[in-house]
RNA sequence: GUUCCAGUAGCUCAGCUGGAUAGAGCAACGGCCUUCUAAGCCGUCGGUCGGGGGUUCGAAUCCCUCCUGGGACGCCA
């Protein structure tokens, strides 16, 4: 157990609880208190909480009557300025002194480490995230699978997992029919070359055009998958021209972003390995025959059967996503897999999931399907094929020069506008993408998405900045022997609650796979780190050497929390804006 | 039709897996830059937590039901 003595506590203060109460109720666990402990909805009800309800019956004590006893024979504790038994609750005010120093003190040991554990010890988990479509354009729909698996692929990391983050690329399937087929007709070389993906765009928007009208490119477009899929050398040329065109531009968008990935395995990187599979469904009894299609029926589970082969042969989603299930079971070892897409595609993912469980492979239970809600545009579903979609390189570009004309206008003389510019401006576009749950639909708003102010990525970082500018005024400043005892005024102890919260917020943040729980702390932070700066005076002239020491050394904790958490959420911390 | 998800302030959303008087931001209005970056801070206004039942000492939170909106539902992914 956390040594408690003189204060130290480091920083688990609800386990602490827990084992000292746990000692003087029969019959309770250590775990069980820790659990039920909780942080009152202000401060002057106290800083730790025990509500004494669910011991009542337990116990056989009236709720109030336990936390009595709890408190009357609470004794002397330094870590402890009181105790009250209110309501039923056992209310634990911490002397502040050492909850400061305990705290602050942990946060710049722990520097960068800072809210890090090692609860995955090195076990594996597999992020299926971003996953675009090769010749669609990367639009802010796509934005979501790879901010939010990104900030899982962190967090994960950050938790002492191995994180193993997989670009599932859409490099395959009947659309490569419908693109040949158009490009073949109404395209030309030198025009894709310089169109990129635009240009491949245009052809597929073409294409349904087209097709609506003369069905029989349908078929057209179907047959040219087919020789794909058979080798067709004119076929393949033109499919791998197609692909490394359009992985240059999502490069240029994963650059902006600061994402990578440790795969790029894509759908065409199981084509030969989907006939194993199918094989061993078929030793496995699973597949039924059913209009010339082969399929695993779920109804005994209320579910639609999965289709895995088409009557024509081929094969489809959920051929492939077994596949590289299994795939990746064996390459990586996986403790969890999660797959980040959007919620229409729940059912699927069920359906698999089970097939995965009917083929007898107990693992089946470490896959996750990690959902997010829909972005529409002012109620309108964006759709590629309508052309009605925000190219995410355009929202960058606006985001980074909206900064720009920020900085000229508050902060002209900053030495490296452009970067910063494109720190903040790309952070805005993230955080805002970030911070609300990820299974609420979006409606995109230019006003939103570029809004620096509020609860936005800007608001926190110029919290940091504002911070680092306090420290660099400062000079050398010696936090080891900073009288941390001395932050006890309400806005300090307000912050330093809020720091000693980011452990178990990233924690949470993983359980349920939940970036936005860290977005929210962050917001939650800086809003009581620019409570403090106002109130706190730290180089004024008048403020007493030992009290600056202290407030410094909190401002210093407060940049490292700051920075550790905007970097799980993918944001970077600039020192000036 | 079956099934999944959502419904909290005018708007956008939190609400820590059932706890104390439901919290932020935006918008509106009123204050605060001769003092550490005003991308900031403080204040005012604003709520039958979609409706109705139920479980519980206690419900925005769990269960049932209804309403509203959205998604998915065999040969696209």
């Amino acid at each position: 157990m956390p040594q408690s003595g003189k204060g130290l506590i480091r920083m688990n203060y609800k386990l602490w609880l827990a084992e000292q109460t746990a000692s003087k109720l029969e019959g309770v666990s250590v775990e069980a208190l820790a659990e039920w402990i909780e942080y009152p909805p202000n401060p002057q009800m106290g800083d730790l909480s025990l509500p004494c309800f669910k011991l009542s019956k337990q116990l056989r004590k009236a709720p109030q009557a336990i936390a009595e006893e709890l408190q009357q024979g609470w004794g002397e504790h330094p870590a402890v300025e009181r105790v009250e038994a209110v309501a039923g609750y056992l209310n634990v005010f911490l002397n502040k002194a050492s909850f400061a120093a305990d705290v602050v003190s942990e946060v710049l040991a722990q520097g960068e480490r800072f809210g890090s554990q090692n609860i995955g010890e090195g076990r594996s988990v597999v992020i299926d995230f971003s996953s675009p479509n090769i010749a669609k354009s990367f639009h802010i729909g796509h934005l979501r699978s790879t901010v939010i698996g990104r900030a899982l692929y962190n967090i994960f990391k950050f938790l002492g997992y191995n994180s193993v983050g997989v670009n599932h690329l859409g490099d395959w399937g009947t659309q490569f029919g419908k693109l040949i087929v158009a490009y073949k007709l109404w395209g030309d070389e030198a025009a894709v070359e310089a169109g990129g993906i635009d240009e491949l765009q245009r052809l597929y928007v073409k294409f349904h055009d087209e097709a609506d009208v003369k069905p029989e490119l349908e078929d057209e477009a179907r047959a040219w998958f087919v020789k794909l899929e058979q080798g067709d050398e004119e076929a393949h040329k033109l499919w791998r021209w197609f692909v490394e065109i359009s992985l240059k531009e999502f490069h240029k968008m994963y650059d902006l972003l600061g994402v990578k990935f440790d795969s790029y395995a894509g759908e065409s990187f199981y084509n030969d390995k989907m006939a194993a599979v199918l094989e061993e469904l078929k030793t496995k009894q699973l597949l039924e025959e059913d209009d010339g299609a082969l399929l695993v029926k779920l109804e005994d589970y209320n579910m639609p059967p999965a289709l895995m082969v088409k009557k024509d042969g081929g094969t489809l989603y959920h051929t492939r996503d077994v596949t590289a299930a299994i795939y990746r079971k064996h390459t990586y070892d996986f403790e969890k897999a999660v797959y980040v897409t959007d919620a229409g595609q729940s059912l699927h993912f069920q359906q698999w999931f089970k097939v995965i469980e009917l083929m007898g492979y107990d693992w089946a239970k470490q896959l996750v399907h990690v959902p997010f809600g829909k972005v529409s545009l002012e109620g309108a579903k964006l759709s590629t094929r309508k052309g009605n979609v925000i190219n995410l390189e355009e929202l960058l570009t606006k985001a980074i020069e909206k900064t720009r004309e920020i900085i000229e206008e508050k902060n002209p003389e900053l030495e490296n506008k452009e970067e910063v510019a494109r720190q903040v401006g790309v952070g805005a576009v993230v955080f805002n993408d970030l911070s609300n749950n990820r299974i609420k639909d979006i409606v995109f708003s230019w006003d939103e998405a570029l809004n620096f102010e509020g609860e936005t990525g800007p608001y926190v970082q110029y919290a940091h900045a504002r911070a680092c500018s306090i420290l660099r005024r400062a000079g050398a400043v010696d936090t080891a022997s900073a009288k941390l005892e001395l932050l006890t005024e309400p806005a300090e102890q307000g912050l330093v609650r809020e720091l000693h919260l980011f452990k178990e917020r990233v924690v949470q943040a993983m359980d349920k796979l939940e970036p936005s729980i860290i977005s929210r702390y962050l917001i939650d932070l800086a809003q009581v780190f620019n409570r403090f700066y106002k109130e706190c005076p730290i180089l004024k002239a008048d403020v007493n050497a030992d009290v600056q020491a202290a407030r410094l050394a909190l401002t210093k904790a407060t940049t490292v929390a700051l920075t550790n958490g905007l970097a799980l959420i993918g944001l970077d911390a600039p020192e000036k804006m």
